[in-house]
DNA sequence: CTGAAAGCGCTTACAG
DNA sequence: CTGAAAGCGCTTACAG
């Protein structure tokens, strides 16, 4: 592959001057500027990123580290911030965690040794020993989705307190009063968050939370399945169940699929999460929507602003509720049912 | 962040005997190595993976440039490859080309400017000039799940041809005779084959697939929805949309629920690529399911072989019909519905 | 405006 | 077994 070398010896100048020409740098002769473009030209030459990397130590990349990509709020939240980020003049690079500390900590480890410029992190669980390490370092750092208590680092991420009351209200007026959640990992944020969200809104209308209606899933489907069967063999099963993440209410549908119910008949079923699925599924779900794209580019440029000196704003957009069929329908429900 | 310089110091031996020690070199007394190892730890030492891929000129990363990240078919692959990768120690790094060819070239010069070792590409169109040079160079390069017909390059795919063989039969037996295609790209083989195979399979049966019952797609769900309001104004509408990937599918049930019509009382449907939500959709969608995982690990093998100096194969692995309700039922059917 | 030179953080023949 | 030195491909003060 050609190099700098190459293109100067061909343009006949010094590599300082294709130096400066590829970088824009003013004070360049338009004669020598135009040889060494067509030297540029001509030999296919592509500046190597790996060398100008370590000489400005500035990589142009970002890490991002998701819990999860086979979720399709994590993909959209992925595709939403390398957007962001490539108008913004960088790339990013991906570490897959799957609900997995030591993966996530291998992912940040790789990130870390590549001299990516900073961090987007949606922490799996309660901060490893390098995560916290990383976050008290100078490296630039941005939570979102999920963030870590106490430590300093700008959280970006959607609040769905609201909706989740707006949720217990909706099950509430259609005469729904045992209601059980299927919880993330109390380690994560958003794992314990939305029990707690969800036991404050059952507690303004007297009903309790008892443990045996928490069902503690980890994210993932198959958590959801399990959950769902210990609900389902309940003496007293509960009227609704609230999946934390769109994955574990899939695990959910499977399970009570499997006991030959049907919902919302048997079984009412919401998830936190909207995916473009839950408008065909039998019957259609009702779920907390998260302004993806706009998080995702709302964390993208706290990051970059970390990166480049100026200070970075932690944001927190509000969630909302979509009503469908998946809970059973009120007859004051007057909302439309996609 | 310390450098191999500060460990050197620390451990009081120069920066060759740290390189030694890192790299397991053998030449090292055990007394270097101690030290060295204790002066890494303390100093919280990492090597810079920058600096190294500069002066080995490898960079042990893998680039993966995927057609659609918002593809559960393609998410499942790239966490497929990630896992294989990982394995074999590389990393990779994922473009995803949202199905433009321009943002695919975008990625894959990125992706070339930082001196990954090997790249897997399913490509978005027929070969841009960048692509064809590409293959045409020293780079090693394999095709996953798309190829480039006439590029001399290792393919690891599947073949649906068998099971849409199958599908057509299925259809067939349950008395359909007017069926439609929403395909791909022409200029993607995935997009190509999948209407040549439904096209032969619909000969067997002396059957036609006029143009009309040939939908245009991009393989995203708008292209499906479009298509599908197409083939429903026509005066006589197919009874069968058989949509060449997922969000397609999921594009033809949002316009054939907005018209009013179900499935499959009103027209069938089918689709390339089973998901999990298919097992849940208003009714469970008859699919083609592809061996995603293998797909994925035969991918990375072939790409270190021949990134390693070994010769790759090409793979075929065959896709396999998942019969559902999507179709409507067939008395002599005797599949579960699961 | 231009070039020679130093240096980013490593690895690796080479000499001892 | 060990270290001094060269060099990977760039960028950038410095001097002219």
């Amino acid at each position: 592959m050609a190099s700098i070398k190459d293109v100067a010896a061909e343009a006949g100048v010094s590599v300082a001057t294709v130096s400066r020409v590829l970088n824009d740098h003013p004070s360049v002769s338009p004669a020598a500027r135009a040889r060494v473009l067509a030297a540029t030209e001509s030999l296919g030459y592509r500046p190597n990123a790996v060398a100008r990397s370590l000489r400005t130590d500035r990589t142009r990349t970002l890490g991002l580290v998701i819990s999860d990509v086979l979720n399709p709020y994590f993909t959209a939240l992925a595709r939403s911030v390398e957007e962001a980020a490539r108008t913004l003049g960088y790339s990013v690079i991906i570490g897959n965690a799957d609900e997995r500390p030591e993966l996530q900590d291998h992912h940040v480890r790789t990130l870390l040794d590549r001299r990516i410029d900073g961090l987007l992190v949606s922490p799996t669980d309660g901060g490893s020993p390098l995560m916290l390490d990383t976050a008290r370092s100078s490296t630039p750092m941005v939570f979102v989705d999920r963030w870590i208590p106490g430590v300093d680092v700008p959280v970006v991420r959607a609040d769905g307190r609201a909706a989740v009351r707006d949720l217990v209200a909706h099950l509430h007026g259609i005469g729904h009063r045992r209601l059980a959640i299927i919880a993330g990992p109390a380690a994560t944020t958003t794992g314990s968050e939305r029990v707690e969200a969800f036991r404050e809104a059952l507690g303004a209308y007297g009903l309790p939370l008892p443990d045996d209606h928490i069902g503690q899933g980890d994210f993932q489907a198959d958590s959801g399945r399990r959950a769902t069967e210990r609900f389902l063999a309940l003496p007293e099963p509960p009227h609704v169940i609230f999946a934390a993440d769109n994955l574990m209410a899939l695990g959910a549908l499977d399970a009570i699929r499997a006991r030959g119910l049907s919902v919302p008949h048997d079984i009412g079923l919401a998830a936190f999460d909207d995916i473009p699925w839950f408008v065909h599924t039998d019957p259609p779900i009702t779920a907390i929507a998260q302004p993806t794209g706009d998080l995702g580019r709302a964390a993208v440029q706290a990051l970059v602003d970390l990166i480049e000196g100026r200070s970075p704003r932690s944001v927190t957009l509000p969630a909302r509720l979509v009503v469908r069929r998946s809970c059973g329908e009120s007859p004051t429900d007057q909302r439309s049912t996609t």
